[in-house]
RNA sequence: GGAGACGUGGCCGAGUGGUCGAAGGCGCUCCCCUGCUAAGGGAGUAGGCGGGAAACCGUCUCGAGGGUUCGAAUCCCUUCGUCUCCGCCA
């Protein structure tokens, strides 16, 4: 959500911003909401300021016992009492209206960020390691013979439905070992607490990260009316909904391995083979908690937390920043990392890293207390994936493929492996 | 799932219809005093919203939402959370 008052002092600024995201002149439509809100807040407590005043006066003329003052006075405050409900609920008619016109607008793109209309016009800031030269054409991931009876679509189906897997054998456990390394480099590393949270939340928490209002068709909900996370970003991140914490206790950093859930809808045919896409997936995710002022050191500092995690695998990526037209709806700046597919002969997204700014803050009601004494400011907040397990599985697997059908696995890997680092073409591990 | 209790400011804790945004204590900040390892005295110490250049003024907030009343932290309802006992259970 952004700031009233932000929009207030420099609308033009404000609305060139969102310009660069479709959107043009929503200022005077929000400051004439404002306007209105305003003038209507103003009549409801000037009424309330003479009721209250009229109200303590009862109080005084019936200690007096004066009984003809008392009641002239308790039908005053009694007609003023009429007078400030309906002021009030035209208050906060005028007021919802403005939250939702708020609730609804995309994050402000940072002034740094290429302009675009999709993710083709995304643009490259850096790319690590070389693509292994095979010489043999390489297999997607489902079609390599050391995988093949580790990753059952046709049981999953059955179980669940589309978009889902049944994960055997070595397979199995190179995603969970692909996981734990992650939690662990995360942990020991990078800084992060280590957290365990629900992947089933309320309503608000759903606001508070911003899939609510309008993504809920993204995600799961139960019968109870709770929703099942599409992202630990909104665990994580709520932690401090609501929380005003201790300047000096900044920044806070959190990961978390988790299930995420996604309906999916909207995608549709788009990559139907294999497990790239899924309802159900895992994902080691960072979230950071920091000063307005150290958020944009942040998101680099996250990204490069990211990029560790695939240089220790030895895959090779790159790094992108999002153009405007590709920016998550509550994000200033995003880079996403592609690690390469040989399967698919292809960049694919496996982590995404983003700074909100305020924007969640806001909404969660999450500030800080400045040590020098001063007004409670909202945090600044930033998430990212350090990685999606199931796709980084993905690029372990068809970057380490042999000619003979094994699977070659990257060493850090093997304390988790029992030692062992290769797939054999049967699918055991060696 | 059944029965009951509770939910007050950074913390503890008073307050059962009238000037209570809320006693007292602790903690914290500033000032004074003292000179010895700590003590004493004084002042201050929530946030949101609206108005204002500011000082400041108004308004709202005693888990949340609604209701009764001229007036509610105090009464009623709903809801969330915590605790105790019983049941069930990974």
């Amino acid at each position: 959500m952004h700031d009233i008052r932000m929009i207030r002092e420099a609308p033009e600024a404000f609305d060139a911003a969102l310009a660069r995201r479709g959107l043009s002149g929503m200022s005077s439509e929000i400051l004439a909401l404002d306007q209105a809100r305003r003038g209507k807040i103003q009549a409801a407590e000037e009424a309330k300021a003479a009721q209250n005043a009229a109200s303590k006066q009862v109080g005084a003329a019936k200690a007096k016992g004066d009984e003809a003052e008392f009641e002239r006075l308790r039908a005053l405050v009694s007609a003023k009492k009429d007078e400030v409900a309906r002021l009030n609920d035209e208050a906060k008619a005028e007021d919802a209206k403005l939250t939702d016109l708020l609730m609804g607008l995309p994050n402000l793109p940072f002034d740094d960020i290429p302009e675009g209309t999709d993710e083709d016009d995304n643009v490259e800031l850096r790319r690590w390691g070389t693509p292994r030269d095979m010489d043999f054409s390489a297999k997607e991931h489902f079609e390599i013979p050391a995988v093949q009876s580790g990753m059952d679509f046709e049981t999953a189906a059955k179980l669940a439905g589309s978009r889902f897997v049944v994960l055997r054998g070595a397979v199995a456990r190179i995603h969970r070992a692909l996981a734990q390394f992650m939690l662990d480099t995360h942990v020991d590393k990078n800084g992060c607490q280590e957290t365990w949270a629900p992947v089933l939340v309320n309503e608000a928490m759903m606001y508070g990260t911003g899939q609510l209002p309008k993504f809920g068709e993204d995600s799961y909900q139960t019968r109870e009316g709770m929703w099942l996370i599409p992202t630990s970003e909104v665990t994580l991140t709520n932690l401090v909904n609501g929380l005003t914490v201790d300047e000096a206790s900044l920044p806070h950093r959190y990961t978390a391995h988790s299930q995420c859930f996604r309906s999916e809808a909207g995608s549709a045919g788009r990559d139907t083979a294999g497990m790239l896409r899924q309802h159900q997936f895992e994902k080691v995710e960072m979230v950071s908690i920091t000063h307005p002022d150290q958020s944009r050191d942040e998101l680099d500092r996250m990204t490069k937390c990211a990029e560790g995690i695939l240089e220790a695998l030895g895959l090779p990526y790159r790094t992108m920043v999002l153009c405007t037209g590709d920016l998550g709806f509550g994000m200033h700046r995003t880079h996403d990392l592609e690690v390469w597919l040989p399967g698919q002969g292809k960049y694919r997204e496996i982590s995404s890293c983003s700074v909100a700014g305020a924007f969640q803050a806001r909404r969660m009601n999450a500030r800080f207390k400045p040590a020098d004494g001063g007004k409670p400011e909202f945090v600044h907040t930033l998430n990212g994936s350090g990685l999606a397990v199931g796709r980084t599985l993905i690029a372990v697997l068809e970057n380490g493929q042999q000619s003979d059908g094994s699977v070659t696995l990257p060493d850090v890997l093997a304390p988790y492996l029992g030692g062992k680092t290769t797939v054999a073409p049967d699918g055991t591990l060696r």
